[in-house]
DNA sequence: TACGATATGGAGGGCCACCCCGTTTTCGCA
DNA sequence: TGCGAAAACGGGGTGGCCCTCCATATCGTA
């Protein structure tokens, strides 16, 4: 973990009793607005639930890529940690399978999540230091790795193409009702490929 | 072919000159529009570069998936037509395959086919008739079922899975310098698994 | 308690989707 | 050819969104 972990993402420095409290409050309320709407939820609501005024949300969070961070941190560690367990799965081929559906959970009953990480991968802002598309990348390359020396794994795969593709299956299912269902069925298909064994 | 085709889609009847000459004006505009800017290039814009009020654009398109419809559909008779061509192929399964490849190809330099067809997906609008979506599963199912008989595809696989797979693979890469190449893998990935053979 | 640094939020600008309704254009028919 | 009703148009209004400015309020401390 290359940053020096304590407080989360933003603590630049001691705030004020006030900043931190509202800090806290837009978070709850984004989390909420997140879930019900997607990533692509209203800023403004966002502030106007939490109480303050939009102004306050946008120093917070300038902009919605650092809010979607904030809010997915906790999830993204939660599964940087699965990833770490499953570092040592005597079945590495197996155990990459087992993280990616997680991931692929995850997103499911978090809406917004793939869409904070595919978004995280393509603006690659280098002001945000670890973000959370880095840090799921790099805790799934461990696994792939290790699936790959044990040949599990077809070689010339890369894993931020395997998220990639995980999250874009998150992602085009997200609005479905039956989204974890379809998930999970469309992502057992590109684990197996089309073909038969 | 459910609908008796002669005409597009939106025909209803008799047309005044001025009518179809700002449907057309619009559609063009709109195909400038979105190849620059993506499925939600703003519909104002589109009505300016037009040269008609947007009052008229949402009339002639009383939804942004209407107007991508419209956009689409020529792309979208030309990769059923591709289908219908392959139908006869003497390898069913590499049939498939090269549908599939086809489809994400255009997905990929028409930006926005992708976002049409997995929104005329979910919205299922009955007031649309045969939507680009509907005529792409159903040009893809032919495919799919030969490639099934003959054994060259896992069973339990249907085609609407399979093409928002594939629908999901180029959202996901549009927004990137080489969408077409990571399209390309990612499907590549997709149709033959991630265990080796 | 008083002061400077810090944080706030209402107001406003620019953009957008969508709709209302008075005006203009078209076209069939006499 | 000319006319009147039906069809189509589009300016402008409404409300929402994102984002910024700056006058004001709050906090922490000397």
């Amino acid at each position: 973990m290359p940053h020096d972990s304590r407080t989360p993402i933003p603590p630049a420095r001691p705030r004020r009793a006030d900043a931190r409290r509202n800090y806290d409050r837009i978070l709850a309320a984004a989390t909420a607005a997140i879930a019900e709407q997607g990533a692509d939820a209203s800023l403004e609501e966002i502030a106007r639930r939490a109480g303050v005024g939009s102004a306050t949300l946008h120093r917070h969070f300038p902009s919605r890529q650092r809010l979607l961070e904030a809010v997915f941190r906790d999830k993204v560690e939660a599964l940087c940690a699965t990833a770490h367990d499953l570092a040592t799965d005597p079945e590495p081929g197996q155990a990459l399978v087992t993280w990616l559906r997680a991931v692929a959970r995850h997103a499911s009953s978090n809406r917004g999540l793939a869409a904070s990480l595919i978004q995280g991968a393509q603006d690659g802002d280098p002001a945000l230091g670890d973000t959370c598309h880095d840090l799921i990348v790099n805790a799934g390359r461990e696994l792939l790795d290790r699936a790959c020396q044990a040949g599990a794994v077809r070689p010339g795969i890369s894993i931020s193409e395997l998220l990639k593709l995980v999250n874009a299956i998150s992602l085009a299912t997200e609005h479905e009702p039956d989204a974890a269902d379809q998930a999970d069925r469309l992502l057992d298909l590109a684990v197996s490929g089309v073909r038969p064994a």
